[in-house]
Parts: C-alpha cells; sequence; structure tokens
DNA sequence: CAGGGTCA
DNA sequence: TGACCCTGG
C-alpha cells in the first residue's frame, strides 16, 4: 500500500505538456496493478486471452506508453528487484487480503451483484512473475528501456531522479518520496477521466506533481524527519502507531524534538524492532548505480506476433498503434545522419 | 485504462 | 469537439 503521506503534499495539476521532452521513470509493479485493477468487464472479469492467461495489463501498458511518447515524454519502466527481507510480512499480509477478496468476488457474483464484484475483483487483482515477464517482454518489442532494482522499485526510480537521469518518479505511491526522489508524479493517464466506482458519475483525474522540497518547506520538517513521519505512521517495513497520521506524526516529531523513542514512549508502544534499519533502508537504499537508459527501434513484427497470434489483440488496433509508436520514435530519438556533421 | 463509435 | 457508452482479450 506504501506510506500514506496525501495530507501533507501539495499537489499541483500538471499538463503533459509541461512533462515534454523529459524522461519519467514509471513504477512498473503500480502501473501494472492499476492497469490489473481498472481494465475489467462490468462483471470485475479481466481480459483473457485463449489460453486464459490475463491481458489486461498488456492493453494498459502498450496504449498507454505509445501515448506518453507521442506527448514527447521518455518512460523508463523500473521493476523490482529482491523485496528486502524486512518486507516479508507486508508480502504476506497482502496476499492474504487479496485471498478473501477474491472469495468476495465470487461470492457476490453468485448472488448476482456485479457492482460489488467489481469492487472486490479489483481488490483480488494479483501480478505474477509470469505477467512481469510478459511484460518485459513487450517492453522491449517497443524499444522501451527498462531497469530491475536491486531491491525496490521507488528507491531506485528515486536514485535516477536524484542523480538527474529522469526529470521525475512516477507512481501512485508515495514512497519514491521517502526515499528521497525530488519529483513524483501521480496520475500519469491520458484519459482524464474516470468512473466514480458504482455511481455513474465520472471525476477529472489530471496528473499531478510534487516536489520534495515543497513537501519538506511546507511542512518544516528534514527528509530524516519524513522518513520519520513515515515509520510513525506505517510503511511496508513495520506497522505504525494507531491513529497517527502524517498530521499528527509531524507534531509529535516537533514536540519531541526528533526523538522518536521519546514518541514511541509516550504512545505507550514499543518501536519497530527493526527501526534503525528501516530508517537506513529509505535513507540509504540498495540501488544500482550503473543501468542502460536506451530507446531502440520499435520491433513491428514482434509486437503484432506478440500481442496478437498469441495474445488475441485485434491486428488492426495494434497496427495501427503500432505505426503510431514508429512514427514517434523516428521523430524523437532516431538518428537523423545529420549529427555527424555537427 | 484506452480505443472507437455515435450523436448533437 | 466533446459528452456518452460500449468493448477490448
Amino acid at each position: 500500500m506504501g506510506v500514506k503521506l496525501k495530507d501533507i503534499v501539495n499537489e499541483q495539476p500538471i499538463d503533459l505538456k509541461d512533462l515534454s521532452g523529459k524522461v519519467v521513470c514509471i513504477d512498473a509493479l503500480n502501473t501494472l496493478y492499476q492497469f490489473i485493477a481498472r481494465i475489467r468487464q462490468p462483471d470485475g472479469s479481466p481480459l483473457r486471452d485463449h489460453k486464459g492467461r490475463m491481458t489486461s495489463h498488456l492493453s494498459g501498458l502498450f496504449y498507454r506508453t505509445i501515448n506518453l511518447l507521442e506527448e514527447k515524454i521518455k518512460p523508463v519502466y523500473v521493476f523490482d528487484g529482491k523485496p528486502p527481507m524486512l518486507k516479508e510480512k507486508e508480502i504476506v499480509r497482502r496476499k492474504e487480503i487479496r485471498k478473501g477478496a477474491e472469495e468476495k468476488w465470487k461470492e457476490a457474483l453468485r448472488r448476482g451483484d456485479l457492482e460489488e464484484a467489481r469492487k472486490y475483483a479489483q481488490a483480488a487483482g494479483q501480478i505474477t512473475d509470469k505477467m512481469i515477464e510478459q511484460t518485459k517482454k513487450l517492453l522491449n518489442f517497443m524499444g522501451i528501456p527498462y531497469i530491475v532494482a536491486l531491491e525496490e522499485g521507488e528507491a531506485q526510480a528515486a536514485y535516477i531522479v536524484r542523480k538527474g537521469d529522469a526529470w521525475a518518479a512516477a507512481s501512485q505511491d508515495f514512497d519514491s518520496l521517502v526515499f528521497g526522489s525530488p519529483i513524483l508524479i501521480r496520475n500519469l493517464t491520458i484519459s482524464g477521466k474516470r468512473k466514480l466506482p458504482g455511481r455513474k458519475e465520472y471525476i477529472q483525474v489530471k496528473p499531478s506533481v510534487i516536489h520534495l522540497s515543497d513537501v519538506l518547506r511546507e511542512n518544516q520538517i528534514t527528509r530524516r524527519e519524513l522518513v520519520l513521519v513515515a515509520v510513525l505512521i506505517g510503511t511496508d517495513f513495520n506497522k505504525g502507531i494507531k491513529g497517527v497520521g502524517p498530521k499528527t506524526a509531524i507534531k509529535l516529531i516537533k514536540k519531541y524534538e526528533g526523538d522518536i523513542f521519546e514518541i514511541y514512549k509516550a504512545k505507550n508502544t514499543n518501536p519497530p524492532e527493526n527501526l534503525e534499519e528501516i530508517i537506513d533502508l529509505f535513507m540509504d537504499p540498495k540501488v544500482k548505480k550503473e543501468y542502460q537508459m536506451k530507446w531502440k527501434q520499435p520491433k513491428e513484427e514482434e509486437i503484432v506476433s506478440f500481442l496478437c497470434d498469441e495474445h488475441d489483440f485485434s491486428y488492426k488496433r495494434v497496427k495501427k498503434a503500432s505505426k503510431r509508436l514508429i512514427e514517434t520514435y523516428n521523430s524523437l530519438f532516431a538518428v537523423t545522419g545529420l549529427e555527424k556533421w555537427l
């Protein structure tokens, strides 16, 4: 679920045009989750191919990536590596939540309650290693670079942005800010419209941007204190204090002058066992310092054979989108032959 | 979520 | 054009 910082960050709407020309480091897993949650039939069933393999994520990734490129945004996907040991508990917890949601989905279907069914289907979605492999395969065919993190993808993205190789990290989660990314983009979508679950209403969803420096300045905290805020409210690596959200966490940190042990003492709870380790994990995460970011010529034949032959996508749609992809690639990245004269 | 058709 | 609705796999 990530660190819930929403109440203390100032999220500014941004136009896709403002991202033109910029490299954006996209949290791959987070994006895939959005796709498998949203790209579904009214009864909650995802898109599948003839072998029953889920394809919602491929559809979302394919079309969105092309749209981003057409906006001259240069996407780099970042995948998680090996999860840190500290995350084990959280991984088990999430698995159980999904199992429960799957039961409720089936139950709602039996009752014929489509709205409920869809809601639980979204929560039941899980991403398998096979799906990750398919995603990487598609990215390769599309010529879109991806980086596999040593551990957390969000940490790797933060590092890449900090180094100046990308302008921002993109994710719905706030963790990359805690990992020190100077800029976070949320809602990096094209359509801008989202149906409200259940109701027949639509809300406008615009991409937005959060600057870490603003978060720190507006709340008068240091980055280390932001990490402490995260720990107090709960992260993927520890449980938060009950009833403490980001605002309270900041107040507590001010009141006790950053002495986190005093805060736990005052709240009559024990600090997490691996407190120092968790703080270090955010302040100085393990990341790959060497990585490649190169956009390559898309391979149309491979794309078509992969999406259409293997996964039953429509030839007409895929070919049309591939054409757009190749044209965009040519205008954005292709070597023109001119530069050797410069 | 995104593509694509329809209709004013 | 843009609001609306259905389908995609």
